[in-house]
DNA sequence: CATAAGAAC
C-alpha cells in the first residue's frame, strides 16, 4: 500500500499523463473522494454527478485504478432511504438521457437492444476471464520455477501480485529482461558480421574462414532463439492486451450494468417513454411544417426588373441599404419607417428664388475648411445619372461596370493559386456580389460543394442574397440563399449561401471542418466582430487540413495586411476603385454643442449646396430624435422660405433610402463610426462631399485609427463555451488574430466553472455542452436548464426571451412621459423586474400579440415580437437540452428560484452604505427604471450592470438568501450568506481609527 | 436616490 504522500505523488504523474494536468487539489479531492465512497460504482457516480472529470475515454480507466489503490477509510452511510432515492432519481436521469437518445427505436426495442448488448458484454467478459486466467496459471507456473533457479526472495513472485503497483513491477522486468535478450543476440551479430568484414578487407583467407564458421553458429544460436524470444513476447504481448480489454470490458459493463442493469420498464415508465417520443415527433412535423411555410413566403419574393426610379443605382450593389427591394421588402422597410417621415416646408418652394441671406441670418453659421479630397477615378463633376431606360438595358451591363470586373480573370486564377487569400475593396466595389458568382460560374460549387459568404449583419445578408438571386436569374432560396437567426431562406439545391457570421459560427458545433463547402468568403472583415474574428481562428485551423478549401478574406482598406500577416502571409488581392471623388470638410474650430452644429450645418447645406440628399451620422436614438425635432422646428419656422426638406430619422437596422450627400457630424474621440468609411460610402452613388463636425487635427489625433475589436471589449462567456464545445480546450493558446485580455478569458471560464459548464480541469460537462446548444447567454442558458427543476420552463422561456431584447420594451415618448411610465408601472408585480417582463409578455400573448395592445400600453411592438421569435426558437431546443414544458401556475417563487440557478453569480446585498454585490463586494445602485427602485429589498440578483454616472443594476428581482445555498451550494458558504446585522464589526475598524488618529 | 448603444446567435 502506497503512502499517502507516494499516493498523491502517483495521482498526480497519472493525472499528468492521462489528462495533461497536474494540479494538486484535484489530486487531493479524487483520493478523498474515492476514500469516502463504499464501492468504484459509488465513486465512479459521485465523480459524475460532480462533474468533476469527464469519465469517457482514459479519465475512466485512470479512476477505476485509482479506487483500486485508494486505501479506504470508514464510510459515512446514508440513511438507506435516502441513498436509494438518490439512486433511483440518478438511475432514472441517465436512463431516459440514453435511452432517447436513440432516434426511432420503440421503448421495446430499446430495452431488447440493451438487454442483448448486455448479454453480449457479458459473454465477452466470461470469455476474457477465462483466457486470462489460464494465461495466468501458465506464467505463474513459469515464475515459479524461474524462481526457483534464481537466489531466494523472489518468492511472492510466484503468488498472483497483490497490488497493482507490484505487478507493473514484474512486468517490467520481465519486459526489460527480453529486451536485454534481444539486444544482445543483436549486438553479437553485428559484432561477427563487422568481424566478417575486417577480415574480408584483409583478404585473410584462413581468419576469414574462422570468422564465418563462427558467424554461422552465431546465426544459428540466435535463429535457435528468436522464435523463443518472439514467442514469448509475443504471448506476453497479447495476454497483456487481453487483460486490459477485460479490464475496460469489466469497467464498462460495472457502469452498464448499474445503468441498465434493471432495465426493465414499468408499464408506466414505457407510457412516459412513448409519449415523450409523441411529443418529440410531433415537435418534428410542426417544424418541418414550419420551415416549409417559410421557404414558400421567401419564394414569394420577386425582384422587379425596375428599380423604383432612383438615379444612379448602378454602382449601388453592395449596400442594398439602397438598393431597389422588391413588393414585400418595400412594404417591410415602410412598416419599420412607419410614421417616423415628416413632410414639411412648402412642396413647390424649389421653384421660388431662395432666399439664403434669411436663413443665414437666423443660424449661427459653421465654417467648414475642404481639407483632403479622396481620390476617385472619375472627374469631380461625375458622370450623368443612368436613366432608367440604361438601368433597364441588362443586369449584366451592371455587372460588367462594378469595379472588380476587370479583374475576374486575375481574380480567379489567384483564388486558384492560393488558398488563402485577402481582397481588398471598398464597400461598393462588387465584392461581395460579384466574387461568389465568379466562384460559381468557375465550377467551385460542383460536386455538390457549396460557398459561404458571412456578414456581419443580418440585413446584409438578406438583401446581398436577394440581390445575387437576381443578378443570376434565379429564386431566392433556390441556387442562392440567406441563412440568418429565425429565418433559414436555403434549400438544397443552394450552393452560393450568404449568412451571418454568427449563423456559420454556430454550423462548426455540426460541421466542424466545413466538408460541405469549398469556399469560405468572410466579408467585411475590417469590422471585427466578435464572430468574424473567431471564425478566423476556427477557418485558420480548418485549412490546414482542409487544403482544398478555398477561404477568402473581403475587407475594406483598413488592416489587410494584418490579415495578411495573420494567414501566414496570404496574398493580398487590391481591387482599385471608389469611383467618384469626396471632398472632406473639417471645421474651423471644434463645436461645443455638436447636436445643435449639426442641425445648423443640415440647414446651411441645404440652403447652400446644389440639391441632394443629406446623411447624418449620430450616436444614438435620443440624439437622431432630437435632432429630427430641432429639423423640423427650424423648417417650419423658415416656411416656405426654404426648399421641402424631408426628414427620415433611422436607427438599428432599418433599410435607408436616402442617398449621395454625406455629412458627418462626430463628437471627438466618442464612438465607434470609423470616419474613413464613412467618406467611402458617400462616393458610391456620385460625387459627394463629407462634412465632419471636427477639426482636421482632432481627426489625426483624437480618433483612434481603428475601433478595438469587439473580441477585446466583450464579455466571452458565449464564445469560451462555443469553442470548448468544439474541442479546443487550450484557449490561452488559441489563434486569435488579437487575443482578448487575459483577464476576460479567465473570468469566462471561471464563470462558467461556477455555472457547472466546465469542470476543474476546463472541460466541456454534460450540461455545459446542452448549455452551448442554446443561442443565449451562458447565465440564461444555466436558467432554462434549472428551469426543468423547478418546473417553470414555459414561465423562464419568456424570462430569458425578454431579457434577450435589449432594454427596449417600453417606449417612452418624450410628449407623454407620464402615460407611458405610468403604462409601465401598471405591469409592476411583486417579485421584481423579471417577473414584470414576465407579466408583459403573458398579457400581450393573451391580446392575441396585438399589435394595438403594444400602442395603448407603450410597449414597443417590435421588441415583442423579437421577444417572441426567441422565444419560439428556445422552445423548439428545449427537447434537445431535455428540458420539458411545464408550467409554474403563478407559483412565482420557482420561477424566481429558477433565475437564481442562473443568476446566481450577479447578486448584491443591502449593507449599511448602500448596495454591494455579494461576491466582489462592488457598490451598485437599483436602475431609476425598475420596479424594484423604491422597495430596495435586502436581497437581489441583477440581470447586468451598466455604467452610466454610477453603476446600476439593470433587470432585478428580489430573492433570499437560502435561494443561494440551494441552487449554488458549491459558491456559496452559508457563512457568507449571515445578514449583516448579525454580524460582527470587523476588527480593522479600531486600528484604522488610530492609524487615523 | 435620478435614467447614456447596438449587433448577433
Amino acid at each position: 500500500m502506497a503512502t499517502p504522500a507516494g499516493l498523491e505523488r502517483w495521482v498526480q504523474d497519472e493525472l499528468h499523463s492521462v489528462l495533461g494536468l497536474s494540479e494538486r487539489h484535484v489530486a487531493q479531492f479524487l483520493i478523498g473522494t474515492a476514500q469516502r465512497c463504499a464501492s468504484a460504482e459509488e465513486f465512479v457516480q459521485r465523480l459524475r454527478d460532480t462533474d468533476t472529470l469527464d469519465l469517457s475515454g482514459p479519465a475512466r480507466d485512470f479512476v477505476l485504478r485509482l479506487w483500486n489503490k485508494v486505501p479506504r477509510k470508514a464510510v459515512v452511510e446514508k440513511p438507506a432511504r435516502v441513498a436509494e432515492q438518490e439512486a433511483r432519481a440518478l438511475l432514472e436521469k441517465n436512463r431516459s438521457y440514453k435511452l432517447l437518445e436513440d432516434s426511432e427505436e420503440s421503448s421495446e426495442e430499446t430495452v431488447g437492444r440493451v438487454k442483448s448488448h448486455l448479454q453480449k458484454k457479458r459473454k465477452k467478459r466470461k470469455h476474457l476471464r477465462k483466457k486470462c486466467q489460464d494465461e495466468e496459471e501458465e506464467e505463474e507456473e513459469e515464475v515459479s520455477e524461474k524462481g526457483k533457479r534464481k537466489t531466494g526472495g523472489s518468492k511472492q513472485l510466484t503468488e498472483k501480485p497483490e497490488s497493482e503497483d507490484e505487478w507493473e513491477r514484474t512486468e517490467r522486468e520481465r519486459l526489460q529482461d527480453l529486451e536485454e535478450r534481444d539486444a544482445f543476440a543483436e549486438r553479437v551479430r553485428q559484432r561477427d558480421k563487422d568481424r566478417t568484414r575486417n577480415v574480408l578487407e584483409r583478404s585473410d583467407k584462413k581468419a576469414y574462414e574462422e570468422a564465418q564458421k563462427r558467424l554461422k553458429v552465431a546465426e544459428e544460436d540466435r535463429k535457435a532463439m528468436v522464435p523463443e524470444l518472439r514467442k514469448k513476447s509475443r504471448r506476453e504481448y497479447l495476454a497483456k492486451r487481453e487483460r486490459e480489454k477485460l479490464e475496460d470490458l469489466e469497467a464498462e459493463l460495472a457502469d452498464e450494468e448499474f445503468l441498465f442493469g434493471d432495465v426493465e420498464l414499468s408499464r408506466h415508465e414505457r407510457q412516459e417513454l412513448k409519449y415523450k417520443r409523441r411529443v418529440r415527433d410531433l415537435a418534428r412535423e410542426y417544424r418541418a411544417a414550419g420551415e416549409q411555410e417559410k421557404l414558400e413566403a421567401t419564394n414569394r419574393y420577386h425582384m422587379p426588373e425596375e428599380t423604383r426610379g432612383q438615379p444612379a443605382r448602378a454602382m449601388d450593389l453592395v449596400d442594398e441599404e439602397s438598393g431597389a427591394p422588391g413588393e414585400e421588402q418595400r412594404r417591410w422597410e415602410e412598416a419599420r419607417l412607419g410614421a417616423a417621415s415628416l413632410k414639411f416646408g412648402a412642396r413647390d418652394a424649389a421653384s421660388q428664388e431662395p432666399k439664403y441671406q434669411l436663413v443665414l441670418e437666423e443660424e449661427e453659421t459653421i465654417e467648414f475648411v475642404r481639407a483632403t479630397q479622396l481620390q476617385g477615378d472619375e472627374e469631380p463633376s461625375g458622370p450623368p445619372p443612368p436613366t432608367q431606360a440604361q438601368q433597364k438595358e441588362s443586369i449584366q451591363a451592371v455587372r460588367r461596370s462594378l469595379p472588380v470586373f476587370p479583374f475576374r480573370e486575375e481574380l480567379l486564377a489567384a483564388i486558384g493559386n492560393h488558398q488563402v487569400l485577402i481582397i481588398e475593396g471598398e464597400t461598393g466595389s462588387g465584392k461581395t456580389t460579384q466574387i461568389p458568382q465568379y466562384l460559381f460560374e468557375e465550377g467551385y460549387t460542383k460536386k455538390g460543394m457549396k460557398i459561404a459568404c458571412t456578414q456581419p449583419r443580418r440585413v446584409a445578408a438578406m438583401s446581398v442574397a436577394a440581390r445575387v438571386a437576381r443578378e443570376m436569374g434565379v429564386k431566392l432560396g433556390n441556387e442562392v440563399g440567406y441563412s440568418i437567426r429565425f429565418e433559414d431562406c436555403t434549400s438544397e439545391r443552394t450552393v452560393l449561401r450568404y449568412m451571418t457570421d454568427g449563423m456559420l459560427l454556430r454550423e462548426f458545433l455540426s460541421e466542424p471542418d466545413l466538408a460541405s463547402y469549398s469556399v469560405v468568403m468572410v466579408d467585411e472583415a475590417h469590422e471585427r466582430t466578435l464572430h468574424t474574428d473567431i471564425l478566423f481562428g476556427l477557418i485558420k485551423d480548418v485549412a490546414r487540413f482542409r487544403p482544398e478549401l478555398k477561404v477568402l478574406v473581403a475587407s475594406a482598406t483598413l488592416d489587410t495586411a494584418r490579415f495578411s500577416t495573420f494567414f501566414d502571409d496570404a496574398p493580398v488581392f487590391r481591387i482599385p476603385g471608389r469611383r467618384f471623388p469626396v471632398d472632406i470638410f473639417y471645421t474651423k474650430a471644434p463645436e461645443a454643442d455638436y447636436l445643435e452644429a449639426c442641425v445648423v450645418s443640415v440647414l446651411q447645406i441645404h440652403v447652400t449646396q446644389p440639391p441632394g440628399d443629406i446623411l447624418v451620422f449620430l450616436t444614438g436614438q435620443e440624439e437622431i430624435e432630437a435632432a429630427c425635432e430641432m429639423l423640423q422646428d427650424r423648417c417650419r419656422r423658415l416656411g416656405s422660405k426654404i426648399r421641402e426638406l424631408l426628414v427620415l430619422p433611422i436607427y438599428a437596422n432599418l433599410p435607408s433610402d436616402m442617398q449621395a450627400r454625406i455629412f458627418q457630424p462626430t463628437p471627438p474621440g466618442a464612438r465607434k463610426a470609423s470616419a474613413n468609411q464613412r467618406a467611402g460610402r458617400a462616393g458610391r452613388v456620385a460625387a459627394g462631399k463629407c462634412f465632419r463636425l471636427y477639426t482636421a487635427w482632432a481627426y489625426q489625433h483624437e480618433l483612434e485609427e481603428t475601433t478595438v475589436p469587439e473580441i477585446q471589449r466583450t464579455s466571452l462567456g458565449n464564445v469560451v463555451l462555443l469553442l470548448k464545445s468544439l474541442g479546443i480546450h487550450d484557449l490561452m493558446h488559441f489563434d486569435f488574430l488579437d487575443p482578448p485580455p487575459y483577464e476576460t478569458l479567465l473570468l469566462a471560464l471561471e464563470q462558467l466553472y461556477a455555472l457547472g459548464a466546465l469542470n476543474h480541469l476546463g472541460e466541456l460537462t454534460t450540461s455545459g455542452r446542452k448549455m452551448a446548444e442554446l443561442p443565449v447567454d451562458p447565465m440564461l442558458s444555466k436558467m432554462i436548464l434549472a428551469s426543468e427543476k423547478y418546473s417553470c420552463s414555459e414561465e423562464i422561456l419568456t424570462v430569458a426571451a425578454m431579457l434577450s431584447v435589449n432594454n427596449s420594451i417600453f417606449y417612452r415618448p418624450k410628449d407623454k412621459v407620464v402615460h407611458a411610465d405610468n403604462a409601465r408601472v401598471n405591469f409592476f408585480l411583486p417579485g421584481g423586474d423579471h417577473l414584470v417582463l414576465l407579466n408583459v409578455y403573458t398579457q400581450w400573448a393573451e391580446s392575441g400579440y396585438s399589435s394595438q395592445w403594444c400602442y395603448e400600453n407603450f410597449v414597443q411592438f417590435r421588441s415583442m415580437r423579437r421577444a417572441r421569435d426567441v422565444r419560439e426558437q428556445l422552445e423548439g431546443l428545449l427537447e434537445r437540452v431535455e428540458v420539458g414544458l411545464s408550467s409554474c401556475q403563478g407559483d412565482y417563487i420557482r420561477v424566481r428560484k429558477a433565475i437564481t440557478a442562473g443568476y446566481f453569480y450577479h447578486t448584491a446585498r443591502m449593507t449599511r452604505s448602500g448596495y454591494r454585490t455579494v461576491k466582489q463586494q462592488q457598490t451598485v445602485f437599483i436602475h431609476p427604471n425598475s420596479s424594484l427602485f423604491e422597495e430596495q429589498p435586502r436581497w437581489l440578483l441583477y440581470h447586468e450592470l451598466v455604467l452610466t454616472t454610477k453603476e446600476f443594476m439593470r433587470q432585478v428581482l428580489e430573492i433570499e438568501s437560502s435561494w443561494l445555498l440551494e441552487v449554488a451550494p458549491h459558491y456559496y458558504k452559508a457563512k457568507e450568506l449571515e445578514d449583516s446585522h448579525s454580524k460582527k464589526m470587523p476588527k480593522k475598524i479600531g486600528k484604522t481609527r488610530e492609524e487615523l488618529g
